[in-house]
DNA sequence: GTCCAGGGATTCA
DNA sequence: TGAATCCATGGA
């Protein structure tokens, strides 16, 4: 499949560098190579334009277009960061979007991000896929994970969080719905099911929530968010992770998901 | 050598 | 309850 499509209040670099996915490779200033649920597919970008080229005929401007969050009003969201003041300031990462990525892929990079970094999280995503991966190309599915050994994911790079993935893995490959389950539960029910796997705390709930079951009322807290949230809205004092997820619940509601993007790839590109 | 990274679990006071 | 400590690993 090989498409060009028109795009409005659209920044792919800005929606693919944002700390949300990591399964893509920047080619070029615009270009970007990746896997979107099983295809392999390059995507580039020019002003109002994308150009999309994927392996797999199955894969559609509606898959592409779902994927990337595409017929979503950004409107309100414009709304919020103009009354909070960050609208000039955010300006050049305009058009982020929250990728609505498979479930399992979230879950599982998620585990892996802990007390760790984006380009470390990248080269485990490589790792996983290259070694584990029928296909050798997209994210391996849960029973492909399971069916591996904790000695092999340290191997890969995990680190301490080898045993957290595979008990994952093995869960859900022996539950094949349970991720439907958490799809269909309500935010808070989700986030208590997916707090009850070792290794997922509040923080990554949060992240597997919001990128991998579209719950939009997600906030997750890491330091940079952490930061941010102290230097405009606490004075600076030092709160309590906790503090901070309420404040947002309170203040965005079903909008924190996509305020919380937009402000920690806004600060770690050191625009606020 | 030291610090840090999209944290969480365990231990200790 | 809340604060310290440990956990693998690689880049700065």
């Amino acid at each position: 499949m090989q498409n060009t499509l028109t795009v409005q209040d659209f920044n792919l670099s800005a929606t693919l560098d944002s700390g949300q996915v990591f399964g893509f490779t920047r080619r070029t200033d615009q270009t970007y190579e990746g896997a979107i649920f099983g295809s392999r597919v390059r995507v580039f970008q020019k002003s109002f334009r994308i150009c999309v080229e994927a392996s797999s005929k199955k894969f559609t401007e509606t898959v592409f277009r779902r994927y990337f969050d595409l017929d979503r009003d950004l409107n309100s969201i414009q709304e919020i960061l103009c009354e909070e003041g960050f609208k000039k300031q955010l300006e050049p990462i305009w058009g982020l979007r929250l990728i609505q990525q498979d479930s399992w892929e979230a879950l599982a990079c998620f585990i892996i991000s802990s007390n760790n970094n984006i380009k470390r999280i990248q080269g485990i995503w490589h790792n996983l896929t290259q070694k584990l991966s029928k296909s050798g190309s997209s994210f391996p599915n849960p029973t492909e994970i399971a069916r591996s050994h904790e000695r092999v994911l340290r191997e890969l790079g995990l680190g301490y969080r080898a045993p957290y993935l595979l008990r994952a893995a093995q869960f859900v490959s022996v539950n094949p719905d349970s991720l439907q389950v958490i799809r269909n539960s309500d935010y808070g029910k989700a986030r208590e099911r997916l707090l009850r796997f070792p290794g997922i705390g509040p923080k990554v709930a949060d992240c597997a929530l919001l990128y991998g079951f579209q719950k939009y009322e997600a906030f997750p807290v890491d330091i940079w968010m952490l930061r941010t949230m102290r230097k405009y809205y606490f004075k600076n004092r030092s709160v309590t992770e906790e503090k901070v997820h309420r404040f947002a619940q309170e203040k965005w509601g079903s909008h924190a998901g996509y305020i919380q993007q937009y402000l920690f790839h806004g600060a770690r590109m050191g625009f606020i």
